[in-house]
DNA sequence: TTTAAAAAAGACATTAATATCTTTTTAAAA
DNA sequence: TTTTAAAAAGATATTAATGTCTTTTTTAAA
């Protein structure tokens, strides 16, 4: 469904996130150790994410990773299209050039319905969302192997 | 939402139910021009199949793809299955190792939903439904540019 | 029985996604 | 002002997905 670097980001911001509401701001390895995701890899997702302003940075000693009072209003959706692409919540999920209800690729129907109710989801929710749950139910970041 | 190789294959499918309905078995250079897909990949797309037994082949002269009666009766939910993997319907939208009601990931709750109804949907329908739809609308497998 | 047309098989090429390693810049603290 | 710890940047490596090309096998028809 969503790519791996999709995934590491959600985890990660959600991770920053609750660091943050207790005074931290982790460190991309402490990051990446938390969500099980590879370091180097998380650093490089996390510098994009910096580049385009998702979350902020900073350097030097006492350095790291957190996301200010207007980034954590930024939807999940605006999240995920800057990863996925600007189209991921508009394409078609048969693979037809654009997806155009008035003349519909076999799936259609039921693939707009889903891709609608996603964005919807996407389009209402937050990093902080995600991070505190309203029913205030623990929630996992990794979880070990079967 | 799906790989390039699950949107080929519901294409060349759907494609070929169609023409078999006629009276005809395609080749795969003619599937390929018709649902816009490149000729040489979806003659190896549908070899892997054949030997799946998700669809039937004829070589020599007057060879093609075709559906058998049983073929027809396999699930989408079956075919997606082989080529994206057992578990792509049960697996953690998150990227946790595996999904787990009880121990959610924060994106569960409604993961979970939209991961349910697309499997029952795909469950409950085949090849056949996607090629005649019930309300007899046309339907398109391939689309120009804009 | 030869020819033609088809899929199957195998080898290879390209691209995109994922991952790692090294060097540079920055900033705080000692 | 030096040291230390952090992100940023850049280079490179690996893997998986996608795509192409060539040869072989099979079958029907001429
Ligand atoms: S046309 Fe395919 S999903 Fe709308
Ligand atoms: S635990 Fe992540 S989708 Fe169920």
């Amino acid at each position: 469904m969503f790519s791996k670097t999709s995934q590491y980001t959600l985890r990660a911001l959600v991770y920053i996130l609750l660091e943050n509401s207790k005074g931290r701001n982790p460190g991309f390895r402490e990051i990446a150790r938390e969500i099980d995701s590879p370091a180097e890899f998380t650093g490089k997702i996390l510098q994009d994410l910096a580049r385009k302003k998702i979350v902020s940075s900073a350097k030097g000693k006492h350095g790291g990773f957190f996301l200010t009072e207007a980034q954590r209003q930024i939807s999940l959706r605006t999240i995920i299209e800057h990863i996925e692409g600007e189209n991921i919540f508009q394409s078609c999920g048969f693979g037809l050039k654009y997806c155009d209800a008035a003349n519909p690729c076999p799936l259609h129907e039921e693939y707009a319905t889903i891709r609608e109710q996603l964005q919807q989801y996407m389009n209402s929710h937050t990093i902080s969302h995600l991070a505190f749950q309203t029913d205030g139910q623990r929630i996992y970041l990794k979880r070990e192997a079967l």
